[in-house]
This record gives C-alpha cells, structure tokens and sequence, in this order.
DNA sequence: CGCTTTTGACCAGCGC
DNA sequence: GCGCTGGTCAAAAGCG
C-alpha cells in the first residue's frame, strides 16, 4: 500500500511542472520533499525532451505528457493519471493494480528517455565535435591556399586557373583595401558618429598594417552581394522588408534604370538593394542585395534573409570564385559536378562571379526546377541538407590546387562511407545559415516550383499594389500573402 | 503632415 | 587631366 501512496505524489511532481523543467536542479528546488520523492526525481531529472516550451498542459492543468506512453502502451493512460491525480479513481483493487502497472511502465518510459536523451547528447557532442573540426580544417586549408596561390603565382606566373584565382584572390584584396563599400563606410560612421559624407577613401586607405598584411583576415568584412533573378512583371520583388528607394540610375549597356532601395526597417540599416531588369529579357528582375539587416526581421522577411545570408556567407567563405555554373557545367569538371548533376534544382544554382567589383553570388530562379514534384526520398535519404551547395563544395570545385578539399559526390553514397557523408551532412546542417537558407530554398521549390509563374508570383510582390500605393515598395504588407518563398540574403 | 518617390547634382573610382 | 560610370545625396513633388 506504500506504493499506492507514492501514486499521487508521483503525478502531483509531474504536474508541478518540475518533470518539465528538465535537469534544472530540482531538487534543489524542492527542500520539503522527501528522500522517498527524491527517488523518483533522479529518472525525471534526466528527461528534458519536454521542454517547458513543448506546454504540455492543456487548458485546465492537466499533464498531457501521457502520449509517449499510450502509444507504447496502448491504454488509455491519459485518463487514468488524470483520474488519479484529481483522485477520482476508484478504490477497487484493479484499479490499483492498473495504477501500480502504469507507474511502472512510467518508471520504464522514463528510463527509456533517460537513455535516448544521453544518446542523443552524445550525437550532439559529436556533431559539435565533427563541424568544429570541419570548420577549423576548412580555415587551415585555405590559409594554406592563399600561401600557396601566393607562392605559385611567383613560381608560374601564366598558371592559367590558379591564374585566374590569384587574380580574383588580388581582385578581392583590393576591393577589401582600396575600394571599401559605402556601405562599410556607414557602418562604421554610425557606430562612430561620423556622417556618412565622410570621405571614403581616406577610410580606405588603411594604415592599420595588419589589413594590409592579410587580407585573408578580413574575410568576415568583405562585402558580399547577392544578386536573385527572377521572373516578374512587378517593380520589385516581395522580401518581407521595407525599402525606401532613394536613386534611379541608367545603366550603361541596359535601357532599363537600375533602381537603389534601403532598408527602413530600423535607422541605420545598412542593407541596399538594387533592382534592375534583364536587358536580354525585361520579364527578368534581377535584385542584389547587400549588408546585413541590424534589426529583426518579420518572418515574411527571414527567408530571404537567411538565404542571402547564407549565400553571402558562403561566398565570403570562400576564397576564390569563378563561374561556378560554368565549371559544373563542364564535362570536365571533378566529381562535385556530380553534386549539380544530381541537384535536382538547377535552377537555384548560384553563380559566382569574379568580374564583378565585389565578390558577387547569384541565384537563378528564372528556369523551372527539373522535376515535378520533389523528391521526397531525396529528403528522407539524404537529408534536406543535401539539397544545398555548400561552402565547402564551392570551394572544393575551384580549388584544383588542394585535393584533399574535394568532398566527392556527397549525393553517392557509393562514393563515400555512410558515417562520413552523414558526418558531413550534420555539419552542414548545423550550421544555421545553411539549415536557413535551406528553409527558404525548399518553400520557395515546394512553395511555387513548379510551375514558373506560379514560382515567381511567390517570389515577387505584384507591385501593381505598390503602384496604387504611389509605387511604394514596401514589402511587407500585412494586407498581402506573407510568402516565405523569397529568395536570397544578407 | 509624414512618408516615399523622383530626379538632377555630386562624388569617387577607373580607364584612356 | 578628362570623361565615363556607379553610387549616393537631397530638394522638390506626390500621395494618403
């Protein structure tokens, strides 16, 4: 009968809600009970798969936490607890037999968890322990790139591609040292109080020596853009954010104007964008952004700006650029171009290009995705991860000098041991920008790809409502569909 | 009235 | 040095 009156005080411990605190310290936080509870506090300490967040009540304060274990059980536990707790339960034997069974079971549930939880946790470690090594290799490789790209050039000067790289690898420097963006020189004048009017180059030309000394250093402020195509009829395209347009220029070699927009979604957003139509075909918007947003972002606007982020990121992560389309395209081309082979969405390819004044990524979305309808053994097999083209893989296909930075195939599991291409996908995907950008992509293929108009009125905001609107291009109108389709990032 | 767009002027970088 | 080009500014105008 002992037991049978550690029953309530059992669920009454669930119910307060300290089951759901986790491995907060509970005990800690409950001086008054006694050794007796504290034995059954240990097994629920270790389950914090029910976060507080999970509000695992319902409306009148029972525990819902029950599913896990009707669906190993298959009885009705739920009702019983709750019976049990409000003390409605009848007094007959079986009744008590079948609390006694479930507290059990409950023991055994728990137990259970405790288990996955630290197997998971483990999983957890190693995933950290895989990306962090990833990632400091990926640094190593190419600071030794660098050096050796440096070296090369001295040695072979016509190398032709490692040409080719060390010409955008000084392309790039001296975009960072000579040609700073304005929009680097805003930042910086916010944050120091400074106009803007400021005299760029006089900020440009460093006499911090170690910017001179490596650019290398200054990876994280390059200033990346992200240009999207996409076909539309409207103006602009919808991203979730507000922009102001502040210029209209005439651009050489296009009949259209190219349009300046910034964002207004907080002062001193230092985000640009430009839009401005294909010359070879005016359905075609070509929008690039640049910076990064310094406010939050409403979720109409976080998919693009993931996106753009992640592309601008992966660009910046690289070292080199080239026509990476162009190098996939090739027969020639190593085994990442397999990878685009076997990409199921070329349409979402970004280009990098080095002719551009800053490094530059575009997304195509104007061509239809190649097949129909996703595939979702795709996904369940490898892992939405493996959708993406990932910093690690650009790099791989311009860095003909460092073999040991190709990462083969990852779409082949043939190519490569299971663990490592899982290891691989995991790093990937922890990383937020990819997972981000990821998010973004899928809605956008799922969200409209498959038809292309259908895909583009997802992408772009019908700026006929911004003509109304005296050619507003504020984006995000609360009025209109909230796409999360939007495409690229910051 | 406040916000946005328009548009000419201005500035800086670059090539000749 | 000059002209071209890209990018930005800011006053004027438009709009709700």
């Amino acid at each position: 009968m002992e037991e049978h009156t550690q029953d309530p005080r059992e669920i009454a411990f669930l119910h307060s809600g300290e089951f759901l605190r986790g491995d907060s310290d509970s005990k800690d936080d409950q001086p008054n009970e006694s050794s007796e509870e504290h034995r059954h506090e240990s097994p629920i300490k270790e389950v914090d798969f029910f976060s507080a967040k999970s509000q695992p009540y319902d409306d009148i304060g029972h525990v819902r936490m029950t599913t896990t274990i009707v669906g190993s059980s298959g009885f009705n536990d739920d009702l019983v607890m709750v019976n049990s707790w409000h003390g409605t339960s009848s007094d007959d034997g079986d009744d008590k037999t079948k609390t006694k069974t479930q507290i059990i079971r409950l023991k055994l549930e728990l137990a259970r968890l405790h288990e996955e939880n630290y197997k998971l946790k483990h999983l957890l470690d190693e995933i950290s322990e895989s990306y962090n090594n990833l990632q400091r290799r990926v640094l190593l490789v190419r600071q030794t790139q660098v050096e050796g790209l440096h070296k090369q050039h001295e040695d072979i000067p016509q190398a032709g591609s490692s040409q080719a790289l060390e010409d955008m690898n000084n392309e790039i420097a001296a975009t960072t040292l000579k040609r700073r963006s304005p929009d680097d020189v805003d930042d910086r004048d916010m944050h120091q109080g400074r106009s803007p009017k400021t005299p760029r180059l006089d900020q440009n030309k460093s006499n911090n020596p170690d910017e001179q000394q490596n650019p290398h250093d200054q990876l994280p402020f390059r200033k990346a853009r992200v240009s999207v195509r996409a076909r539309s009829d409207a103006t602009t395209v919808n991203d979730g954010c507000q922009w102001r347009k502040y210029g209209q220029k005439m651009a050489k070699g296009n009949p259209c104007p190219r349009a300046y927009y910034r964002c207004t979604m907080a002062v001193g957003c230092p985000v640009r964008k430009q839009v401005q139509r294909c010359a070879e075909d005016t359905t075609i918007l070509t929008t690039t952004y640049e910076g990064n947003h310094n406010h939050p972002l409403p979720p109409s606007a976080t998919a693009m700006a993931a996106t753009t982020s992640a592309a601008a990121a992966m660009l910046l992560s690289g070292s080199t650029t080239s026509n990476l389309h162009q190098t996939l395209s090739s027969p020639s081309a190593t085994s990442s171009s397999s990878f685009y082979n076997n990409f199921p969405y070329t349409s979402t390819i970004a280009t990098l290009s080095a002719s551009a004044p800053f490094p530059t990524i575009t997304l195509d979305l104007t061509n239809p995705p190649r097949p129909l309808q996703p595939p979702p053994q795709f996904l369940s097999q490898y892992g939405p991860a493996a959708f993406l083209p990932n910093a690690n893989q650009i790099r791989s296909i311009n860095n003909n000098n460092n073999p040991q930075l190709l990462l083969p195939n990852l779409l082949g599991p043939q190519a490569l041991p299971r663990d490592m291409v899982d290891s691989v996908r995991a790093a990937i995907a922890m990383d937020p920008n990819f997972t981000a950008a990821l998010a973004a992509a899928i809605s956008n293929i799922i969200g409209g790809g498959n038809n292309d108009n259908n895909n583009n009125n997802d992408i772009i905001n019908d700026n006929k409502v911004d003509a109304k609107s005296g050619g507003s291009s504020n984006g995000d109108s609360p009025q209109l569909p909230q796409s999360c389709t939007t495409f690229s990032t910051n």
